[in-house]
DNA sequence: CTTCTAGATAGACAACCGTCGATGGAGGAC
DNA sequence: GTCCTCCATCGACGGTTGTCTATCTAGAAG
């Protein structure tokens, strides 16, 4: 919400790297608390793993057995945080993850003394 | 605190690859608690980026300039989510990042629809 | 028009969270 | 022993959060 295209301060240098700036620390926690919540993290796992990397509101009720305001109040927390999108198509609204979102968070959080699971593409 | 090692079975496979089950989706979200909270955010880049990987409160109450039982208050909540150590040194606390803590996080986070960030070295 | 369905919004309530000041406890210096 | 420093714990306070039921809006079908 800060920036259209949601690539903010924070954009690249892990938090292990330099100590961060109290606002791209805000920033940062504001992500990871739409991320702090059982129902979020399996409402943002079944949409992306949904047919077509999209979920209407129907197909994830259900599954995570909670009432359907309930879902939609997680949802939206989840679009506000730009992780998900939600597209309007006739009566249905229709999520998707944001590309890059997650993987902007996975760099963050990338431990740079750690050279195991990012080099694999070496040689 | 699920297992020794911090390991659980949220281990590898991306939130966007298939529906996390619910167990899954709730250790996963107490980690992401624990980064919920922008002082938390920034506690843990001060101790990963201080001398020698670690540090003791002293050296992290005054930058994020809140009390030092709140300090002490945050520094917990780290530790009991698995992401930070703590070594007691005669009369000082020392906290250090557990590793590999982040980077579990960062691969559970990582888009495999996304090829920008992990395949830099190609061509 | 009416009716049905998908979804968002509003309001309420209990539970949780972040912060503080005050206190307690363990080492080190003397 | 006394004193001082570093840190954890306690209790309290206000603010936030997750969930529900009830209601509202918008589109599709008749």
């Amino acid at each position: 919400m800060a920036t259209p295209n949601g690539q903010d301060a924070s954009c690249c240098i892990p938090l292990t790297a330099a100590p961060i700036t109290p606002d791209d620390a805000t920033e940062l926690s504001r992500k990871f608390k739409a991320l702090a919540d059982p129902t979020r993290v399996r409402l943002l796992s079944l949409v992306a793993a949904h047919e077509g990397g999209e979920a209407c509101v129907c197909d994830i009720t259900e599954p995570v057995g909670l009432s359907q305001p309930t879902v939609s109040h997680h949802l939206k927390i989840l679009v506000e945080a730009g992780l998900l999108g939600r597209e309007q198509r006739g009566t249905w609204a229709f999520y998707s993850v944001v590309p890059g979102a997650l993987g902007h968070l996975s760099d963050v959080l990338r431990d740079p003394t750690a050279r195991d699971a990012q080099n694999l593409v070496t040689t």
